[in-house]
DNA sequence: CCGTTAACCTGAGAGC
DNA sequence: TGCTCTCAGGTTAACG
C-alpha cells in the first residue's frame, strides 16, 4: 500500500512521537512477516534510545544509540498505531490511513516506551524489519537501489542512459525500485497521466520531452501527495486523527469509465491489467 | 542480462 | 446468509 508519500507521512509522526524516547521492552506476537523477524530483534531494540528517524524510498530507518539501525518496510498493508497509556482507550493511528478499530490479531510486534505503546500491525504480513549493525551495511542494502525522484542524479542522462532502447514499459520502469525508488502503482499512473504518456508506451521510444515530463512530474505529484498527507483508500472512517486526501487529487487512479479531467479532453479512463497490476489512464491524451 | 509470471498473505466487496 | 471469485498501496524467486 504505502508508497513514498504515505511512507514520509508515517515517519514524520513517528519522529514527533518517539525520537529520543527510551525502547523499555519489546512484545512479538507474530515473528512471521514477510520475511522472518531478525531473531536479534528484541535483544538490539531493548533499553536501546531513538537517536534518529528517516526515510529512504519506502523504508523507515530507526537508528539506535547502540550503532544498530532497524529497518522497516511497511509492504501492502503495514500500518502503525500508539497507544498512549494514559488514555487507554484512544489509539492514536499515525498512519496514513485510519482504522477505526485496531485488528488485535494483526498486533505483530509491540515496543513499550515510558508513557506510549506502539503497535506494528499487517493483516498480510507483506512488511518486513531488517536490523543492521553499521553504517555501513545499512547502505550497502540501499546501494541496490535508484535514486528517490527528489534526488538530483534522477535527471535526464540518467533516463536516457538507462532507458535507451528498452523495450520495457515506462509503467513498469516506474514501478521498478532499482531504477526509481519509492515510486508505487498508485503513483505511477498519476505521473504518467500529467506527462501524457501512455504507460504502455515503450521506455526507449520515449521523447526528451517525454523524459523532461517524467522528471518534473514526479517531483510534484509526490510532493503534492505529502503535501495532503497521502492517499488514503481504505477503511476511511472519520473518526479523529489524521487520514491522507490525495485520494480526492486522483486524475486517473481507481477513476474507470470516469471523464478524463484534463482541460478540453473528451476522453474516458480505462482500466486494464498489464504484469499484475492495474494501469488506468486515458486513452485520449496519454499517447 | 531482460522481461514476465506467480507466489507470498488476509480481507473486502461483488455477484449469484 | 453464504458461497465463490476477484482485487488490493509491494517485492522477488524462478522461468523462458
Amino acid at each position: 500500500m504505502p508508497e513514498l508519500p504515505e511512507v514520509e507521512i508515517v515517519k514524520q509522526s513517528l519522529f514527533k512521537n518517539i525520537n529520543n524516547k527510551i525502547i523499555k521492552s519489546v512484545r512479538i506476537n507474530n515473528p512471521n512477516l514477510r520475511f522472518k523477524l531478525p531473531c536479534n530483534f528484541s535483544h538490539v531494540l531493548k533499553g536501546a534510545k531513538i537517536k534518529y528517524i528517516k526515510r529512504f524510498s519506502k523504508y523507515i530507518i530507526l537508528e539506535l544509540d547502540n550503532g544498530f539501525y532497524v529497518v522497516l518496510h511497511l509492504g501492502m498493508s503495514g500500518t502503525i498505531h500508539i497507544l498512549k497509556k494514559k488514555v487507554k482507550s484512544i489509539y492514536t493511528n499515525i498512519s496514513f490511513y485510519k482504522s477505526p478499530m485496531l485488528p488485535k490479531k494483526h498486533n505483530h510486534v509491540i515496543l513499550f516506551f515510558d508513557h506510549i505503546k506502539l503497535f506494528y500491525n499487517d493483516p498480510r504480513r507483506f512488511g518486513f524489519f531488517k536490523i543492521f549493525s553499521n553504517k555501513n551495511a545499512l547502505q550497502s542494502f540501499f546501494q541496490n537501489y535508484g535514486p528517490e525522484p527528489f534526488d538530483k542524479s534522477f535527471n535526464i542522462k540518467y533516463l536516457r542512459k538507462k532507458l535507451y532502447k528498452k523495450i520495457k514499459s515506462i509503467k513498469n520502469y516506474l514501478l521498478d525500485q532499482k531504477f526509481v525508488s519509492g515510486i508505487g502503482n498508485i503513483y505511477a499512473n498519476e505521473i504518467l497521466f500529467f506527462c501524457k504518456i501512455n504507460p504502455l508506451k515503450k521506455s526507449g521510444n520515449l521523447t526528451k520531452v517525454d523524459l523532461k515530463n517524467l522528471i518534473l512530474f514526479s517531483k510534484i505529484v509526490l510532493k503534492k501527495a505529502i503535501k495532503k498527507g497521502g492517499s488514503s483508500i481504505k477503511n476511511f472512517k472519520n473518526i479523529n486523527g489524521k487520514t491522507g486526501s490525495f485520494q480526492n487529487n486522483f486524475k486517473v487512479y481507481d477513476r474507470e469509465k470516469l471523464k478524463c479531467l484534463r482541460k478540453n479532453c473528451t476522453g474516458i479512463i480505462k482500466k486494464k491489467i498489464f504484469t499484475n497490476r492495474s494501469i488506468f489512464y486515458c486513452n485520449i491524451c496519454q499517447k
